[in-house]
DNA sequence: GAATATACTGCACGAATGGTTACTTGTCAA
DNA sequence: TTGACAAGTAACCATTCGTGCAGTATATTC
């Protein structure tokens, strides 16, 4: 006998042990079993019981009510800690209020938590045009952002000007910020003294869906 | 009384509740919580657990045993309705054997379930070479892709040559099959029947980490 | 001072649950 | 053809578990 193959009825049973577990948080009892398959005896259920616990699917607790425990290969991760992040996407950026106030959310969107780095403060912008397509980033494309307020000299950020949002290369000069596109046709936006101009975040990341 | 407000007690019976409810994944028994407070009559537990019932802390199912659910303010998310998908990143394909074997997992990364808009059969590959820069996938991106061993004119897709994989632009020929790059500097690789070719499948999603 | 809530003890009932023994039926491989 | 295995039925026992009732002590509130 196969250690790991199971039969139709063990596998249906195992499906039913699994939703439930999952579902309704409770491992379903002996009885319950019986119930959604119509089997009428208690040992009906335990043979097959028995039978996952031989092929090392299930562990039981004895005499324990519900103690029917899951062996899985992947053990997926208990609630307390996720592979995956929410992170927020912002609408639209209005300066002169928080960045994470609730009425920009337009939504999450859940990363690895790996891909993030771990970093926190990072929120998610939706790129509108063709200007960084050269830096790999296309219209329509979520970028991801670490809330900072300064930057490097060349690194991409998503910056404020004048209550515009945008993503660009930024270059820091004496007198004034240059924000350069990644596309040629595009000429650098020069931000003087007088405008209103803040740096929003750096971005440490992009996401794309391929139609 | 404050409808929200614990006493001591209420609290710690609480977070016991919490705490085997998410390590164990079963809620206690009224005796087995009375066997951790030194509690012996259930009736004490009883006491305890009908105020957290009133003060809407708790819910518990009427003769069902381990019927009690915790009510919280922001419910997680129960595993079967996870906001991230995990997806299996293959290290190398080769032909000849299944896509999905074990030895070619390199890991996995968890996305938002929305992105694969619930695409079943997803991978995802670390894309190597600067061939595709002009579709926006860079050296390092991990793309993503739903299996499939056929694609439409045009579409970007994960291809097996020769056992090796790589990511281009589909173009079927009537006795050949051509595989453009996005960049004009590589030719296009023109696949002849004499040739192992097939399709893994078609690129549905690219991800990015800029630093 | 009475009413109310909390936090118990102690006991007992009945339903829910796990376990066992005995027997049956069908399939499949040696 | 025999034997192992799977998947049952049926009846029954023992334990676990939820619940109900009676009662106690303490603290808080009106």
């Amino acid at each position: 006998m196969d250690k790991k193959i199971l039969t139709q009825r063990q596998e249906e049973v195992f499906e039913f042990i699994r939703k439930r577990s999952e579902e309704t948080r409770l491992p379903p009892t002996v009885r319950e079993i019986g119930e959604a398959f119509n089997i009428s005896s208690t040992n009906g259920v335990r043979s097959i019981l028995g039978a996952l616990i031989k092929k090392g699917h299930i562990k039981r607790s004895p005499r324990l009510s519900r103690g029917i425990e899951l062996i899985e290969v992947a053990p997926k991760p208990s609630l307390g800690e996720q592979l995956g992040v929410e992170i927020p996407i912002l609408g639209r950026i209005a300066a002169g209020q928080p960045i994470l106030a609730v009425q920009n959310l337009e939504g999450t969107v859940t990363v690895d938590r790996d891909f993030l780095a771990r970093q926190t403060n990072v929120f998610a912008l939706r790129v509108k045009g063709d200007s960084m397509v050269q830096a790999g980033i296309l219209d329509g494309d979520l970028v991801f952002a670490r809330q900072q307020n300064s930057a490097e000299d060349g690194q991409i950020i998503a910056a404020l000007v004048d209550d515009e949002a945008t993503v660009k290369y930024y270059k820091p000069k004496d007198s004034s910020v240059e924000l350069h596109s990644a596309n040629p046709i595009y000429a650098p936006i020069i931000v003087t003294p007088d405008r209103h101009f803040s740096i929003a975040g750096r971005i440490i990341g992009v996401m794309r869906k391929v139609n």
